[in-house]
Parts: C-alpha cells; sequence; structure tokens
DNA sequence: CATATATTCGGATCAGTGATCCGGATAAGG
DNA sequence: CCTTATCCGGATCACTGATCCGAATATATG
C-alpha cells in the first residue's frame, strides 16, 4: 500500500472512530469523509461499505475480548470469569450505539466481514459457560448462543436512551438467572447442553 | 372528513400493515403508497410521519394489551397473569418488526404520537407486577419501567433473525428471573419498589 | 535529478429515501 | 346543475450510500 493511502486509511479510521462513538453506527458516511478532509469517494474505496468500515474499528476489540476470555478461564472461578467477561461484552458493544444488530445479523452471515470475529466471540464465550456448568454454578438449559443472544439483547438495551439507566440493574438481574441454582438448570435437560460452535 | 378520504385512509391503513408485517417498519413509504395505488403525498398527508403511521396500525393492538391486563388482573393468579401478560407482550411487539426501537424510543419523548399509548401500557404491567410482587412471587427490586425494558430486550431478540429460534427459551429465562425467589428480591430494596407512572 | 507509470484522490453523478408544494380533479351542499 | 371547499398526486428538494472517471500525486526507473 501507497504511504499515501496508509495515511489517509488511518486518518479516517481515526475520525470514523469518532463519529460514529458520538453519533452511532448509523452516522453519515459523508460526515465521516468531511471531517477528515476527504472525499466521500476515498473513504469508500478503503471500506467499501459501512460494514467493512465498522469491521476495522472492532476487530481489534473483539479480539481483545475473546483474548481476556482466555485469560479469565484460568485466573478466576469459573462463576467469576463468566460474569465479568459478560459484563465486559456488554461493555464492548457500547463503544459504538447499535452494533449489536450488526454482530446479530453477522453472526449468521457467513460472507459479513464481522462474521468470522463475531464467532470466535461467541465461541470464548461457550468456553466460559461450560466450565461454569461443569463446575455446577451455571444453569445447564443454556448454550453459547443463547448467552450470546442474552449478551446482544443487554447491550442493545444500554443502547436505548430511555432505558440505559436500567441496563446495569437488568444486567444483574439476567447475570443471576444465568448463574440460577442448578435446581431450575438441571431440572429439564431437553435441550442440548453447551452446543459447539 | 369526507367520503373518499376515509376511503384511502382505511385503504392506506391495510395496505401499510400488510406491507409493514412482511418487510418491517423501515418498510418504504412510496412502497406502501404504490401498493394502495396512492400517490406518496396522499399517505403522507394522512399520516404525516413515519410514527404517525405506526401509531395508527398499533394503537388498537396497545389498548387490547392494555385491557387484557385489566383482565388477566382479576381473572388469574398474580404470576400466571404477569408471566401470560408479558407474553402477550412480546408477541404483540412481534406483530411489526422493529417496532421495539420506536416504543422504547416513544416512551420518553412526550411529543411522539406513541407516547401516551407506550406509557398507559407501562402503567398497565406495573400493576400487574405489583400485585405478583405484593403476593411474593415477583421480586421486589425491580419495577414497571425495567419490567419494560425486559419485554422490550425480549421482542428485540425475536426481531433478529439469527436469534429468533432462542427467543421463547430466553423468555422463560427471563421470566423465571422476574419470578425468582423472594430471597433475592427482598434481599436489597435499594430501589425502589413499584414506581408510580 | 527528471521522467514514466501506476496508484490514489475527489467532484460529479445515480438511484433511493422522506418530506413539501401547488395546480388540477373531485366530492359535498345548495 | 353549479359553486366551493376538500382532496389528490406528479414534480421537486435535501439527504443518503454508491459508482465513475479525469486529474493529481507518489513511487520507481533511467
Amino acid at each position: 500500500m501507497r504511504a499515501d493511502a496508509r495515511k489517509n486509511r488511518d486518518h479516517l479510521l481515526a475520525i470514523a472512530g469518532a463519529v460514529i462513538t458520538e453519533q452511532g453506527v448509523d452516522a453519515s458516511l459523508r460526515d465521516i469523509a468531511r471531517r477528515a478532509g476527504v472525499g466521500l469517494a476515498t473513504l469508500l474505496r478503503h471500506f467499501p461499505t459501512r460494514e467493512a468500515l465498522l469491521d476495522a474499528l472492532l476487530r481489534t476489540s473483539f479480539d481483545e475480548l475473546t483474548a481476556r476470555a482466555g485469560e479469565l478461564e484460568t485466573s478466576s472461578s469459573p462463576e467469576d470469569a463468566l460474569v465479568s467477561w459478560l459484563r465486559a461484552c456488554v461493555a464492548c458493544a457500547h463503544e459504538y450505539r447499535g452494533v449489536v444488530a450488526l454482530m446479530t445479523a453477522a453472526i449468521e452471515d457467513t460472507e459479513s466481514a464481522l462474521h468470522a470475529s463475531c464467532v470466535t466471540m461467541r465461541a470464548a464465550g461457550t468456553r466460559l459457560l461450560a466450565r461454569a456448568q461443569a463446575a455446577g454454578t451455571a444453569r445447564t438449559d443454556i448454550d453459547g448462543t443463547d448467552l450470546f443472544a442474552l449478551v446482544a439483547a443487554l447491550a442493545w438495551l444500554g443502547d436505548q436512551p430511555s432505558l440505559t439507566p436500567r441496563a446495569d440493574h437488568l444486567f444483574d438481574v439476567v447475570a443471576g438467572a444465568i448463574l440460577a441454582s442448578a435446581e431450575k438448570g438441571d431440572a429439564g435437560d431437553k435441550r442440548r447442553p453447551q452446543t459447539r460452535d
């Protein structure tokens, strides 16, 4: 890649991160290009679609998240590891307002730029969940996809301005449900536990 | 209102319901007008904004929902009433894909056309929740707004194609958390219970 | 250092959206 | 049947993301 192109790319990423942080994932690409002092076509050449731009912005965050899952797997109790990782996931999704919808769409669209990162993240969560389930501190009637869905729903909640104040509390409520007494999780095992991602 | 205007309005509502049912709340207004055999301006005169159109489509459903809450309040046990009403709420929100986001926005925007309906609905849910809390079958550390938020999150979950299959199961998980043992709800009462809406 | 060429840039443009305006068509009332 | 108030819808505007192509520029070579 030519030096000037690389400079433009990096600059665009920085500006895009700022604009999307304050306006959400639906920010106007024209605005981003304008604030970067660049033509719209240039932005769209480096990142052919909004999804590609977000992928570039999120990839590192996602990878850090799966790495953190690996650390927690050995440094904390199964229960604490799961909960604090879930909290980190929700916080990460809050970095850019509206990003969870893209993630849920990407996880089943194998063509999506975000697909791989999302699947990897879900797998990391699945491992933490399985460990807690094996330790008997997490209900066994949910799997990694359920976990992903709950995190997405909680992150979405925090994205809605009117519900943001409740997001933390409701995180505790849902986390409590995940860790709920084995009594419930073990009662009916009609669901195959820990589906492999 | 002139007879032809009323006819157009009713016809538009019917077509809009069909189109939005299959395409979601972001359906093109031009499409709706075209399929109704009418100019875009006519659609926008009867319903000046998309929100107004959705309000007209949803108002009856919402009112039915609050009415149903009233019935359940006397016909079922506090626990059953709450859960089955919540289920009805989620089902109603599924009538049109993407409508929950509008609802969460409308509930704090007093200028919104949907505001009144949403507030009324939340109040109905608050009553059912309070009854269950008084009966000791619902945790007391959540209020009507929390309930509204959880329903919205569950409905949103069902809107995401990749997560739809899990929506029912996760409803049970969350409902179980709401009805969770008094032990949890009574432990810390740092939250004011049953806020009045 | 000068030239050639391959790469990158950005203004102009296209189809799409919701919204607005106004001249023409039409129904209601006498 | 005629008047008038009402309603209709094509044309238009500002905005969106996306695409094209001539112009500008950086890199590599002589």
